[in-house]
DNA sequence: ACTAACTGTCATCGT
DNA sequence: AGACGATGACAGTTA
């Protein structure tokens, strides 16, 4: 999931900037949001949620490419991943995206305060044009001349704390991690690393977009698109001709350039401090706001790759000559329309990775305090039910026993708490994954609350509670909580481990914990049973699940096959009619026949003592019939019982 | 009170 | 040998 992210919102990003360099300010943040609802899909299949994967193999593996069999969902994900490095390597920009979030407009320091952080946009219908409806009006009002064109991104892409793919790649988070340790950043915060990087890597670029500082010469517009378009000439053929067709109405209002889905408030920033106020705008938006995009926008990842030839594909000059041109709401504004950006949607964007990914290296951790991600997607993406208690609090998920057992572990890692002391030294060497997508239902052991609350289990019946709100205080969000029988043993016992813990941990280091802690006999025989009662916990869940699958594919296959046997006695009624009529017909042709024939007296044959056979060669002769070999036998049968008489 | 469904746990077996 | 997964059986809980 990670890795999916992370390829979306590279490419977004990409697009992102290449669009504001032309001047096109992008809302991205409702698109990210929408983009995950077929992730939702994969990830709410059948039997994740009681999937055991041992996923710390998959930390040896980062790139993915080994995949627990027993883990589809997992497979397909590093299939699709491992397709897209193949479509990387071939050099080809091409990442199969939509964009339902145009906004081309220019918006004017003092607009900022009136915009605010609404969120009401976000909520709107797909309809666009119906969505930014007075404020797009307003805005146009408003469009200062001088205005510049600031490409914002909003950071609302909720990073997981962990999984396999995002720890191959972001490397960088960890050593935030690390740097966490030393000191007590939020790991919100800290989370959402990639995002920030991304708009680290924004902030660079947007220097070079930005028109008070880039002037470009005054090329003639049609030009300038002459060559954007024919740079893709065999592709972008519709597109060619739209953009003809929209030429001519250059001379139209630069409103009728938003053509759909515009979040409006999210994507107007001023010049002045753009991702500042994109940081805050983020941080203050709703969750709830957040799922609303996320049901609302689709996504599509089935775009032609014929269409992945466009923007990514164009030389960085070509689109920096054309900000200035397209900023000052010139008649390319027209250009921009609902169905010229249909075509861009599907534009690759991968070409910029690599030099977009080393900017990323070279994002300020201390940045990332200042960020948050809403992380839309999260919690809704990963749980598909209620949130769990205590979700928030798979922080320390990012770096602590998210590992294999996480299958069921559920729920979702919105990272923002501090994470437990008494495991910080896990922390730091296992990788942080997070299956939580791939997560159902709630078990006690997978509450994510018990990453940072040692032996603190949440009870069975915790599923149906209310999901806590994330900035309570530990402690006493626990203490009303009632607790397992394990959680009790271990509290009696002073193991300054969490059941979650304790089960999800590898091997390695559960044995080198009962080593190492100079636990008593006692406490190494609870922290055994333990363990081995939370494992088996979640194989009797995996178990039962198989079994109802498997119930359910044997019905299924009764229905199947009643259906088959009704289908087979139908075709065995309509073969036998059939055959009755053939037969039918055959006497009735033999008697015909025979009627017309003559012996050799000249009489007629009698179809009683004559019948009509068919060789092989196709000849047909006519033979007298054979009298029944019953009749005989029966006759003999009665010569021989008159013989016994006889005797 | 009874029942069905769900869940946790134990015992056992195989890998 | 030990860890682990799978699974049947049993018991507790809950609606």
């Amino acid at each position: 999931m990670q890795i999916a992210k992370k390829y979306l919102t590279e490419g977004l990003i990409q697009l992102t900037i290449l669009l504001s360099l032309i001047g096109v300010r992008v809302d991205i943040d409702s698109y990210l949001s929408g983009y995950y609802t077929p992730l939702i899909e994969i990830n709410v299949g059948p039997s994740s949620a009681y999937t055991q994967t041992p996923f710390h193999n998959l930390r040896d593996t980062l790139d993915g490419y080994s995949v627990h069999p027993k883990c589809p969902e997992l497979d397909y994900f590093f299939a699709s991943r491992r397709l897209l490095d193949e479509v990387r390597t071939l050099g080809s920009p091409r990442f199969p995206t939509q964009l339902n979030a145009w906004l081309v407009h220019q918006v004017s320091a003092t607009d900022k305060a009136d915009c605010g952080p609404s969120t009401s946009n976000n909520t709107d219908t797909n309809s666009g044009l119906e969505s930014p409806g007075d404020e797009v009006r307003n805005d146009s009002e408003h469009l200062p001349d001088s205005g510049q064109e600031v490409c914002k991104t909003t950071p609302e892409l909720g990073q997981r704390p962990c999984s396999a793919g995002a720890c191959g790649f972001f490397k960088e988070e960890e050593d935030v991690k690390v740097k966490e340790e030393e000191e007590p950043v939020p790991l919100t915060q800290l989370a959402h690393s990639s995002t920030l990087e991304q708009e680290s890597l924004l902030e660079g670029i947007t220097a070079l977009s930005d028109p008070a500082r880039h002037h470009p010469p005054a090329i003639d517009i049609d030009q300038h698109w002459s060559n954007l378009l024919s740079l893709s000439v065999t592709d972008l053929d519709d597109l060619d001709s739209l953009v003809t067709e929209r030429l001519s109405d250059l001379g139209t209002d630069i409103t009728s350039a938003i053509s759909q889905d515009v979040s409006l408030h999210d994507a107007m920033v001023t010049s002045a401090g753009a991702f500042g106020v994109a940081s805050e705008r983020a941080e203050s938006r709703p969750v709830t706001q957040q799922q609303g995009t996320l049901l609302r926008l689709d996504s599509h990842s089935d775009a032609s790759p014929g269409m992945a030839v466009g923007l990514a594909a164009l030389p960085f000059a070509t689109v920096c000559n054309l900000t200035g041109n397209v900023s000052s709401h010139s008649a390319l504004g027209g250009c921009l329309d609902e169905a010229v950006f249909d075509q861009i949607n599907q534009l690759g964007l991968e070409g910029l990775d690599t030099q977009l990914m080393g900017s990323l290296e070279s994002i300020d951790p201390q940045v990332l305090e200042d960020l948050d991600s809403d992380s839309g997607l999260s919690l809704e993406s990963s749980s598909g039910g209620p949130v769990s208690p205590g979700s928030s609090e798979m922080s320390s998920s990012s770096s602590s026993y998210c590992e294999d057992e996480c299958g069921a572990t559920g729920y979702s890692s919105e990272v923002d708490s501090v994470p437990s002391k008494g495991i910080m030294e896990y922390n730091t060497t296992w990788s942080p994954i997070d299956l939580s997508e791939s997560v159902w239902h709630d078990h006690s052991y997978s509450s994510p609350a018990f990453f940072n609350q040692p032996s603190v289990t949440l009870p069975h019946k915790g599923i149906k509670e209310e999901p806590l709100s994330e900035d309570d205080d530990d402690g006493p969000r626990f203490d009303d909580r009632e607790l397992s029988r394990d959680e009790l043993r271990a509290r009696a016992l002073c193991i300054p481990f969490s059941v979650l813990q304790i089960v999800n941990m590898p091997v390695e280091e559960f044995l080198e914990v009962l080593d190492s802690h100079g636990f008593s006999p006692e406490q190494v025989t609870l922290l055994r049973d333990i363990r081995r009662r939370g494992k088996n916990k979640l194989a009797a869940q995996n178990c039962r699940k198989r079994k109802l699958d498997a119930i359910t594919g044997l019905q299924e296959e009764v229905e199947r096959l009643h259906a088959q046997r009704g289908r087979l006695l139908r075709e065995k009624q309509l073969t036998a009619k059939t055959m009755g009529a053939v037969g039918q017909q055959i006497k009735q042709l033999t008697r015909d026949v025979l009627a017309r024939l003559r012996d050799n007296s000249g009489r007629p044959l009698n179809p009683e003592r004559f019948t009509l056979q068919c060789g092989a060669n196709g000849r047909v002769v006519v033979q007298p019939v054979r009298r029944p070999a019953v009749s005989t036998s029966t006759g003999n049968k009665t010569d021989k019982r008159k013989k016994e008489k006889k005797q």
